[in-house]
DNA sequence: CGAGTTTGACCCGCGC
DNA sequence: GCGCGGGTCAAACTCG
């Protein structure tokens, strides 16, 4: 049994996006937003940010990934701890390693867990100070694969899940089966998360939208914006045509095969540690010149 | 019996 | 320096 082990390494890490992507940003969220709330206010809003936002991401360089080495004293439920845990750590000094980006999604469901293709192995829950609702902790049951997640509920509304996912899949996803989705009225709000605040941001207000619910920014928007590390997010299945037209714009879907892939043509990666300030046009697709999946399944592991 | 969950302990970063 | 809170570990437990 090991009884001495290495603690986790903290590292933080920003990513920035190239400045040829702004045009490709501007147009995608443009239409987007255009087409779905048919308002050129809003499209203008969006606009406006989408410009204040590019000029202060890429006014910030990439930043030095932190680490530290921590040593964690022996494993030691219902034993004495170990006197020496200066000695336990197996990780060389000085050793760093990148933050998986981290992105989150607010979902309206009743269910925590929700099903995403992908399987989990619950390593831990903790209660949230101020909050009511225990975050629990899985880990991909992949051994090879070392994405996490977090699962919680929003103490603001409880009928909202937060599932904050770390890191990039090296695996396909298991299976998934849209009718073991937790509802047919579920609807994803991208959230970005601030390693340093230790919380999620939802830097401005939504745009408006379709939806009754103004809390959640509107699908195809959420579609458009999904981050890189995240499983293959779906349509809500509520959504009309014109909003599954748009989402099947942003990634191909199949509802007979149960199953969505990400074709190439938008992408983007969402910074976690874009400052509170940062306006909704943060949630755009960065980079248009690989597929979503690209950024999910390694090249190798992909099947066409 | 293996896989997954529960749960208390532990470690570390960060704010004060 | 200290305490709090987040994140992780792993033994014990549950379930199929």
């Amino acid at each position: 049994m090991r009884c001495a082990r290495s603690r986790g390494i903290r590292f933080d890490s920003m990513e920035t996006h190239g400045s040829g992507r702004c045009a490709a940003i501007l147009a995608c969220v443009t239409a987007t937003i255009h087409c779905y709330c048919g308002s050129c206010v809003v499209v203008v809003v969006v606009v406006v940010f989408t410009l204040l936002w590019v000029t202060s991401f890429h006014s910030k360089s990439r930043r030095v990934v932190v680490q530290s080495n921590r040593a964690r004293a022996p494993c030691c439920r219902s034993k004495p701890p170990a006197p020496t845990p200066t000695t336990t750590s197996s990780k060389p000094a000085g050793q760093k390693r990148a933050r998986q980006p981290r992105f989150a999604f607010m979902t309206k469901s009743d269910i925590d867990h929700l099903e995403d293709g992908y399987r989990w192995r619950k390593y831990g829950q903790k209660a949230v100070k101020n909050s009511p609702f225990p975050r629990s902790y899985y880990r991909c049951t992949n051994s090879k694969c070392t994405v996490k997640k977090r699962v919680e509920r929003s103490f603001d509304d409880p009928s909202v899940v937060i599932t904050t996912y770390e890191g990039q899949h090296c695996h396909h996803t298991v299976t998934f089966p849209r009718a073991h989705l937790p509802s047919a009225h579920s609807q994803h709000h991208l959230l970005l998360y601030d390693h340093r605040r230790r919380h999620l941001a939802s830097p401005t207000p939504p745009p408006a939208s379709l939806n009754d619910d103004s809390n959640i920014y509107d699908p195809p928007l959420v579609a458009a914006c999904r981050p890189s590390s995240l499983p293959l997010p779906l349509p809500p299945l509520h959504c009309n045509q014109q909003e599954l037209l748009l989402a099947a714009a942003t990634y191909q879907y199949h509802p007979l095969s149960s199953s969505a892939t990400m074709p190439p043509t938008t992408t983007q990666t969402v910074p976690d540690d874009v400052s509170s300030t940062t306006p909704p046009s943060a949630l755009l697709p960065a980079t248009v010149d690989s597929g979503l999946l690209d950024d999910m399944v390694p090249p190798a592991m992909r099947q066409r």
